[in-house]
DNA sequence: TTGGAGTGTCAACAAGGCTGACGTAAACTC
DNA sequence: GAGTTTACGTCAGCCTTGTTGACACTCCAA
């Protein structure tokens, strides 16, 4: 029987937490809440010609204004065919304006119209409210542990796009 | 300023990890760490002529063995076709035994095969090395946080699928 | 001026979702 | 016993979103 008179066991002790099956309910735990934490949004989209690759493309175009396309790909780990897609949709229907860079005028830099805000807003904020319940619910602590978990759960290049964004974005 | 001498503050104070800015680096931790998840099994997949859906399909299988069909439809939550688009496959590579009821002869009850055992547990390994390793960085408290706010973040339904995996299987 | 980087586009294809329709067998219900 | 419902399988077709490969254009830098 694990002992359960320290909250924080010493190193060594109860690794109960690392056993197999633990580790198992922590995949599923990661399944069904992706699902849960995809499916408003989901929702909404459905309604639209737009799909979950359209949400994180305006997700991470609001989320970092200025980006060029490159930064875009190396953010959503996609090939550039498959974000010009997307992208291109978002452009022609004046979510997304695509502005010739200064410097470089190689580079598109990528800014969301008034329009591609209130979407954004609007999908952003059917996920925030799961979230926030979820966060409430659980309170500061099981928050931070939250993070933690996944923040070591990434690549390590994902996790510097993820710290970056932290430090620039907004 | 926060209150930072208690951890836990009472409701109404220090609410900071529920700010938008808060909740949007949530939802990207989320993103960027299912992507880790998913990583290391869909690169063993990859090879072979399957896809993230076949190990979904095999984990389950594998966890609730002699499951019928329509559970393992309300566990995944796709629908029939596409469920059984994958399961054919599986069960004519031999991964996957697929029974006639003994008391209801019109369902299936589904089981892993020796071979289907063995691609699962390779599966998973790759994905619980990962996850190992993020638990023991992130330690037992985290962990525990960790597996709160993902249950918080579940839809009622996936929560009592994940629960009763938690309970009957195994 | 030439090579390479950043970007965009076309074509073709695959995985894995979806809907709708239909068939079969078994179980349930009246 | 007839009719309905349930569980499952399957065919056909569509969509989104990912992939590769090939090619063109613009611009920067050596």
């Amino acid at each position: 029987m694990p002992d359960t008179r320290h909250p924080k066991p010493a190193r060594g002790e109860n690794l109960l937490f690392l056993t197999d099956e633990q580790l198992r309910q922590g995949s599923e735990a990661m399944f069904f809440a992706y699902r849960g934490f995809t499916a408003d949004p989901d929702r909404i989209l459905a309604d639209m010609a737009y799909g979950r690759a359209h949400h994180r493309a305006l997700h991470f175009v609001g989320r970092a204004p200025g980006t060029t396309v490159n930064n875009l790909l190396n953010i959503l780990g996609v090939t550039k065919q498959s974000l010009n897609r997307v992208l291109r949709t978002l452009i022609a229907d004046g979510l997304v304006e695509s502005k010739i860079g200064r410097n470089d005028k190689r580079e598109r830099h990528l800014h969301l119209t008034e329009q591609g805000r209130a979407l954004e807003q609007q999908l952003s904020d059917a996920q925030r409210a799961r979230l926030r319940a979820a966060f409430r619910d659980a309170g500061p602590e099981a928050v931070a542990g939250f993070r933690t978990v996944l923040e070591a759960m990434m690549d390590p290049e994902m996790h510097s796009s993820y710290t970056k964004l932290r430090e620039t974005g907004l």
